[in-house]
DNA sequence: CTATGTGCAAACCGTTTGCACACAT
DNA sequence: ATGTGTGCAAACGGTTTGCACATAG
């Protein structure tokens, strides 16, 4: 555990909400700690499950110190589209419907995004990359 | 509507699946149609509300031809984490929690994104970009 | 001392944009 | 003819990587 990773970890402590690398950097003071490093580093902690990647689907990774419930679950988020506030929800959502929210939170327009990623039946039968029918997702 | 917009449309209906850009240009034959002209057009269509622009997180867009179902769902996607197989899944499976996903379509370790957008309570009294406390999104 | 981490800069890749030419009407 | 669409190539922005130097153990 070097220095650049102990900045780096206490940094994304104080955040206390999804950040982006360049965000860390910043709040590390980019004389501290390189944008790579905060990338690889990012890269180590979410391999040892101190954060969890997040992603709002604007193009920009996020990272938030990881602090599952006791039932290992994720908790979701509520973004605001204008200023981009983010409030985080407790508990599992899952079931709740946008209108619920909208009474409980204030806000309008609320519109998700979900999608599920498993590993279909041809696959657990054939090892990996089975799937003639694959569609490849990089090239 | 021109001969390229005419293409690239009927090469994302038999396509039939969300693609990404380049796989809808070189379904279309690059020499067909350029690269830009894809984005464009879907741009265009997307603003027509002829596609969908699906973002399964791994930072390519991807496009199917609208086909909201007559409550105006959006239907959503069950992905394969290791071939990318993509599943449709009818109607709306917010409430279905993943053990029942599993179940149905035979997948296993399934996991999902989820995330909520709106426009939060300080926004809706304060024109736009109100919010001191505002992250800013770009930059 | 030796392996690993870091800073710097260049490479990458998907996406966007400026510009000159081509086409639709 | 005139405005819009297209191809090409360069620009852009986030992320990754190669390499030489610095640091941890």
């Amino acid at each position: 555990m070097t220095r650049s990773r102990q900045v780096i970890l206490d940094a994304l402590v104080r955040l206390r909400c999804p950040s982006t690398p360049k965000e860390i950097a910043e709040a590390v003071g980019t004389r501290a700690c390189d944008l790579a490093t905060v990338y690889r580093c990012m890269t180590l902690f979410e391999e040892m499950g101190l954060v969890h990647r997040i992603d709002f689907g604007d193009g920009l990774a996020r990272f938030e110190i990881a602090d599952d419930d006791p039932t290992g679950h994720q908790h979701h988020h509520l973004l605001c589209r204008q200023c981009n506030r983010i409030v985080k929800l407790d508990g599992c959502v899952l079931g709740e419907v946008e209108s619920a929210l909208a009474r409980r939170y204030g806000f309008v327009e609320i519109k998700h995004r979900l999608e599920f990623f498993g590993v279909c039946p041809d696959c657990q039968h054939a090892g990996r990359g089975a799937a003639s029918q694959a569609r490849k997702r990089a090239s």
